[in-house]
DNA sequence: TATAACCCTAAAGTAATCTTTAGAGTCAAC
DNA sequence: GTTGACTCTAAAGATTACTTTAGGGTTATA
C-alpha cells in the first residue's frame, strides 16, 4: 500500500510542510518518488514517523534522528551503532519519565494546597491549615 | 537567606542569564533589588524557580507561566483560577506522563530487536526470529 | 480537455528560549 | 583605595523546528 503526503498527513496529524521537511532533513531513509517527483509513502515510511514521534517524545533533536536514520540507511554494518543509540534513548526516556513522575507528584501535592486555600478563600489560613496537617 | 543571582545559578543549574530571562519575562513575582540594582533572592524565589522547573517539563510556555505568576502576584483573589490552572496543569502533565510511558515500551520491544539483530549481525535474519517467536 | 485539487522546490519568515556582547556600575578583600 | 570578581541593561545573535510564500508542474475526473 502506498500513500501520497496528503494522505500521510491526514493519517499522522503531522502538517504536509512538515512531513517535506522531515524528508529533507534526511527523517525518511527510503522515500521513494514518482517520475513526476511526487513522494510516495510505504508502510515502512509510516514506521519511520511514528520512530521519529517516538524520539521526539524523549527530546531528541531532529540532528540526532537524522544521525540513527542514516545509520538505518547504510544497513546491517551499523547494527551495533544502533544498538548503543537506542539504549541510550531508552535510558534518555527512562530518566525523563522519572523526573516527569516526580515533576507530577509535586504537582499533586501543589494541587492539594491550592484546593484546600481556594477553598479557604486564603493562602495564610492554607497556610495554617496545612501546618497542622503535618504536626 | 538570601542569594546572589550567582549563588542561585549554582544551586539551581540555570545560567545566570537564563534567570535574569527568567526575571525580565514576569516569572520571578516577588524578586527584590537592592539600592544597587543587584538581585537578591529569596527561599520564595527558589521555590519560584523550582515551580518553573516543573511547569517547563511539562511543557508549559514561559507566556503560561507568566500568566500563573502575575496570578500569584495578585494574591488571594485568583485562587480559584490558581486552582483551575493548576488542576489543568496536572491533568498536561499526566498526560504527557503516560504518553512518554507509551514511547518507553515502544522504544524497549525496539531494543531488544537491535539486541537480536546485532547478535545475528543481520536485520532479515533478526526478522525471521522475531516471526519464530511470535508464531 | 479543462479544471480543481493536488504536488513540487527554494527561500524567507516566525516563535520560543535562550546566549552573547558591549558598555558601565558595584562590592569585598587585601 | 585599588583591584578583581561580581552585577546591571539593552540589544543583537543563535538555535530549533517549523510555516509561509511564490512560482510553477501533475493528476484525477467530469
Amino acid at each position: 500500500m502506498s500513500y501520497t503526503i496528503k494522505k500521510v498527513s491526514e493519517m499522522t496529524g503531522l502538517s504536509v510542510p512538515t512531513l517535506r521537511y522531515y524528508d529533507r532533513e534526511g527523517l525518511l531513509p527510503d522515500l521513494q518518488r514518482k517520475e513526476s517527483g511526487y513522494r510516495v509513502f510505504s508502510e515502512q515510511d509510516l514506521y519511520a514517523i511514528e520512530l521519529i514521534e517516538c524520539f521526539k517524545q524523549a527530546g531528541m533533536k531532529i540532528k540526532e534522528m537524522k544521525q540513527f536514520m542514516s545509520m538505518v540507511k547504510q544497513g546491517d554494518s551499523t547494527l551495533k551503532e544502533r544498538l548503543a543509540f537506542f539504549q541510550n534513548h531508552v535510558k534518555q526516556l527512562e530518566e525523563k519519565v522519572s523526573s516527569l513522575q516526580n515533576a507530577l507528584e509535586h504537582s499533586k501535592r501543589t494541587l492539594e494546597y491550592y484546593e484546600i486555600a481556594a477553598e479557604a478563600g486564603s493562602e495564610a489560613l492554607a497556610h495554617e491549615i496545612y501546618q497542622s496537617l503535618v504536626k
